[in-house]
RNA sequence: GCGGAUAUGGUGUAGUGGUAACAUAGGAGGUUUCCAACCUCUUGUCGCGGGUUCGACUCCCGCUAUCCGCACCA
């Protein structure tokens, strides 16, 4: 970062301080790291930018919003990989209290000690016996899991269980595929938006809004047939043309449209998501300019995901991931289905009934059940995998590894025509997933806009008016003669309206009043003059342009 | 987590072993016929905890937070 650009970054963070924009929280009692508030101001913005989120998915027309839980059982997370995936294998030097990464202390000992488990790095850790990088004695602790997420125990004293602060609202959606399928009465592809907290107990957040430990996210899981390709309609794309940093391709600017249609965009839906992204980022107020589409490399993926693209945006922190998404496979709905052996699946119909033909053997059960009781199920597995043609008594291998003899009296002939009309299938997941903070703070970082006014800098925010968390200031010219009651008049009645937000200014001359409402970002300022005595007309004056027009209250 | 630097009104800064200054911002009043003007009055500060000292914002220690590297993470 260059000296300019790190001045330009302090006087945009002070002003979103002073101005109640962005504040670090808890700050008087001496502040908590990774975590800060939205002020007065950034409250609305915030919640604007989630509403417009909401509304751009929810328009797509099969898509349902949820909100689950942010407290999550532990088999929840430990099914869906994050208990394994968001832990470090911690130990302790004895000698001197100085707690360490097992993996780490191990590194030139192992190829890739990250990839071991907790028991391969303690018996690594045993053998090796590295020495403690503060204090050089030799002596270590049992190695213990230290989780990024958020420990809790849901109730209390010994019924109490143990559970986490979600790390991504996905769970949630996937958990409730059940009645997410009902809901949809069974036909797919559907849809569902959560937006929320997720919480990361990260060993160093920094670089403010960029990584946090309680942070904003809007997550969308799309449930889709793998079996059929859904229509996208780029047509609404076709002139813009996209910067792409591509997997082997480098960086080009395409149409969504070619990269789906040359396979470098490797999944329509996946394709399709993006183009949707590029909307709404665009149209809550992001410089498009700055933003690139960047695809994971094939070890940079997760193993389950055949496609996955980062949503980038150029900001004073460089280029920042503030969206991804990825094509998840069945890897979700397969994860819970085998921990809770609960069926996550959708039902699809063949075009043609298939009819299997079956010959071959099961078990007679009033024979070889009093014969080989407790293991008559693994006989029976065993016995159905036999071929038509097995001749009995025949020794076969049950799945414990022991032998059995099976009589013919113990088992029968199975030959039947079976007909099947359809299949459940595990659904396959596209998931865009928002980063809602990091898009906040580019979005405030692309509209801070520093000009000369009289030779001082004068600093404007050019929010879209979609987002901008305060819809209007009214101000009086002087509070007096009348016209503050008028302003105030205006600021009630703009008020009473649903979803808009109007500020009543009086203090301090005209020009610094504007001033005030152009650092916050307000895209119109209405002014009660001394015309507005005589006629009920008030001026509304632009943000960018500046420009004044006169119109009649009653038009506002 | 490691190393370095820093912490003074809302914001930006000055300064001292004897209880704090400047700018800006905020409030009230006046003035002003539209873009941080002016005048008067006014509000508000030494991150937290401990130690040294008659006395600590100042010196020492610890903590917390911020910034910069490294590591970690996406």
């Amino acid at each position: 970062m260059s000296g300019e650009e790190s001045g330009r970054l302090e006087r945009l963070s002070e002003v979103l301080k002073r101005r109640g924009i962005l504040l670090p929280a808890f700050e008087i009692h001496g502040g908590a790291k990774g975590l800060y508030d939205f002020g007065p101001v950034g409250g609305r913005l915030r919640t604007r930018v989630n509403q417009n989120w909401l509304n751009h998915w929810l328009s797509l027309g099969n898509i349902v919003e949820l909100s689950c839980p942010t407290v999550t059982p532990y088999e929840v997370l430990e099914a869906s990989g994050h208990v394994g995936e968001f832990s470090d294998f911690m130990t302790v030097c004895t000698s001197c209290d100085e707690a360490s990464r097992a993996d780490t202390l191990l590194e030139g000992h192992h190829p890739n000690p990250d990839s071991l488990s907790k028991s391969e790095l303690q018996s690594l850790l045993n053998s090796v016996q590295p020495s403690c990088p503060s204090c050089a004695a030799a002596e270590w602790s049992e190695i213990t899991a230290e989780n990024l997420m958020f420990n809790t125990t849901i109730g209390a004293g010994k019924s109490g269980r143990p559970g986490f602060l979600r790390p991504e609202t996905a769970q949630g959606m996937f958990t409730s595929f059940p009645a997410l399928y009902r809901h949809n009465r069974e036909r797919l592809p559907f849809g569902a938006v959560q937006v929320g907290k997720g919480y990361r107990n990260e060993i160093s957040p920094r670089q403010g809004m960029i990584r946090l430990r309680e942070f904003n996210m809007a997550e969308l899981e799309y449930f889709i047939n793998p079996h059929e390709q859904e229509e996208h309609d780029f047509s609404s794309w076709n002139e813009i043309s996209v910067n792409l940093v591509a997997e082997n391709h480098g960086e080009m600017h395409l149409t969504f449209d070619v990269a789906v249609r040359d396979g470098i965009i490797r999944h329509p839906t996946v394709g399709y998501f993006m183009a949707q992204t590029y909307d709404f980022l665009k149209n809550i107020g992001i410089d498009v300019e700055r933003l690139r589409f960047r695809q994971h490399e094939s070890n940079e993926m997760a193993h389950y995901a055949s496609d996955c693209w980062d949503a980038e945006i150029l900001g004073s922190y460089g280029w920042v991931e503030c969206v991804g998404i990825a094509h998840r496979g069945c890897y979700d709905l397969e994860a819970h289905e085998k921990a809770t052996g609960k069926s996550l699946r959708a039902r699809r119909e063949f075009d043609q009934p298939r009819v299997i033909e079956i010959d071959g053997w099961t078990i007679d059960g009033a024979k070889a059940g009093p014969a080989f009781r407790n293991r008559a199920g693994m006989v029976k597995a065993a016995v159905e995998r036999l071929d038509s043609g097995t001749e009995f008594p025949c020794e076969i291998t049950l799945e414990d590894g022991e032998t059995a003899i099976v009589e013919q009296e113990h088992v029968k002939r199975n030959q039947r025509t079976e007909t099947q009309t359809g299949e459940w299938y595990i659904p396959h997941v596209v998931e865009p997933a928002f980063g809602i903070d990091r898009i906040i703070w580019h979005l405030l970082d692309h509209a801070y806009d520093e000009s000369e006014k009289n030779g001082e800098t004068y600093t404007t925010l050019r929010l879209s008016e979609h987002v901008a968390p305060v819809d209007y200031c009214v101000f009086p010219l002087f509070e007096k003669d009348g016209m503050d009651k008028i302003a105030r008049l205006v600021h009630s009645k703009l008020c009473s309206r649903a979803g808009v937000v109007s500020m009543y200014d009086g203090s301090g001359s005209i020009g610094r009043r504007y001033a005030r409402a152009d650092e916050i970002g307000v895209p119109r300022c209405i002014t009660v003059d001394h015309q507005s005595l005589e006629d009920q007309t008030v001026t509304v004056r632009d943000r960018d342009s500046g420009n004044q027009q006169r119109v009649h209250i009653d038009s506002l």
